[in-house]
DNA sequence: CACAATAAGTTTCATTTCGCAACTCATTAG
DNA sequence: CTAATGAGTTGCGAAATGAAACTTATTGTG
C-alpha cells in the first residue's frame, strides 16, 4: 500500500496521520506551536530541505491545519497560521512532548518548559479519561470496533 | 540535515520523532496497542511492505520500544511486545486517536470505540495539565527554554 | 545608480528509500 | 511427498529526499 493510499483505512489514527504522520510534518507543526510562522523560519528550525519545507507546508494547508494568510503587499509575502484544527493538534504534540522528556532526556532535564497560565505552575501533558478524569492505562482501557471485527483493518 | 541525524536537536519532540516519527512506525504501534504481536498480522494490518515491516520493527526493538520475544522452538518464532518505554506512548496514540475522530469522522463516529475500565465509560483521551488538572489549550500555555531562546533549535 | 539583502519559493540532480513480488528456510500437517 | 505456516530476505524499477544553486520582487545602502 502506497503511502497516499493508507486514508483508506477505517481506522481513526491512519486517516490521522495520513495528514500529519510524516517526520516532517510532525517537526513543522512543532514549530508552529512555538509560534513560527514564516518559510525561512520552519525551513531552518526544521532542518529540511526546502523544497520538502515547501511541499509539507502546501498540503498542511491542503488539510486545513495551516492557513496560508497574507501579511505584506509589494511583494506578497504569507505566512502560516494554525487553523482550528491544527490548533486542536495540541494534545498531540504535548504528548509527544512528554514522552520525549521522559526517555529521551540528556541530563539537563526538558529543553522547554512548559507554564500552564490557568495555574502559573510548570507542567507537562497527561492524557485523562474524558468520562472520570483519571489518568489513561493502556491496560485498564478496552478498544471494540464500531462494526464487526475484521472490519477494523480493511482497506475500503 | 538528514532524517538519522534528526536526534541531534535539543528539542525532545525531535528526539521522540527519530524513533517514532515515520508513517509506518506510528501505524504499527498502533497495531501494537491493538494487541497485534506478529510479524504477519503487522504486515498486513498496517500495509507497509514486508521489508519495510522488518525494517521497523527492528528499529522499534533497538529503539527498546517493543520487545522480541521468542513464543517457540522448532522452529524459532518470535513475536513483538511492548515494552515499558512502548506503553508510555499510550497518551500520544490516543490523542491521536481523539484528533482523527474529531475530524476525519466518515459519518458513523469512531470506528473504535474506548471504553475505560475503571468507571467503565467510553471515553476518549483529554491532555491536562499536571499540575492542576484542567485541559490543555495552547493560548493558555507558555513555553520556555531552558536555556538561551536561539539554543532550542539549534544542533549540537 | 549599482549592488547587496530579504522572503518565499523552484529547479536540478545524485542519493535513498519504498513498494511489490518472488524467494528462502525450518518445521509440521495431510 | 506435497502443501502450508511464520518470519523474514532479495532484487529491482519507481518515487521521495537532500543539498545547493537559481528566481523574482522589492527595499536598503554607499
Amino acid at each position: 500500500m502506497r503511502w497516499n493510499e493508507i486514508d483508506r483505512q477505517t481506522c481513526s489514527v491512519a486517516r490521522a496521520l495520513s495528514e500529519i504522520g510524516d517526520r516532517w510534518t510532525l517537526l513543522i507543526l512543532r514549530d508552529a506551536f512555538m509560534r513560527t510562522r514564516r518559510f525561512d523560519e520552519f525551513a531552518e528550525r526544521s532542518g529540511a530541505a526546502r523544497n520538502v519545507v515547501a511541499d509539507r507546508l502546501e498540503k498542511l494547508v491542503e488539510a486545513d491545519i495551516l492557513e496560508r494568510r497574507r501579511y505584506q503587499t509589494k511583494p506578497d509575502r504569507h505566512e502560516y497560521r494554525l487553523t482550528d484544527k491544527g490548533l486542536d493538534l495540541y494534545p498531540v504534540i504535548m504528548t509527544l512532548i512528554a514522552w520525549g522528556d521522559r526517555w529521551h532526556d540528556d541530563g539537563g532535564g526538558p529543553p522547554m518548559r512548559h507554564k500552564h497560565g490557568a495555574c502559573g505552575k510548570r507542567m507537562h501533558a497527561v492524557a485523562t479519561c474524558s468520562a472520570c478524569g483519571d489518568e489513561l492505562d493502556p491496560r485498564e482501557t478496552t478498544a471494540t470496533p464500531r462494526d464487526a471485527n475484521h472490519d477494523y483493518w480493511k482497506v475500503t
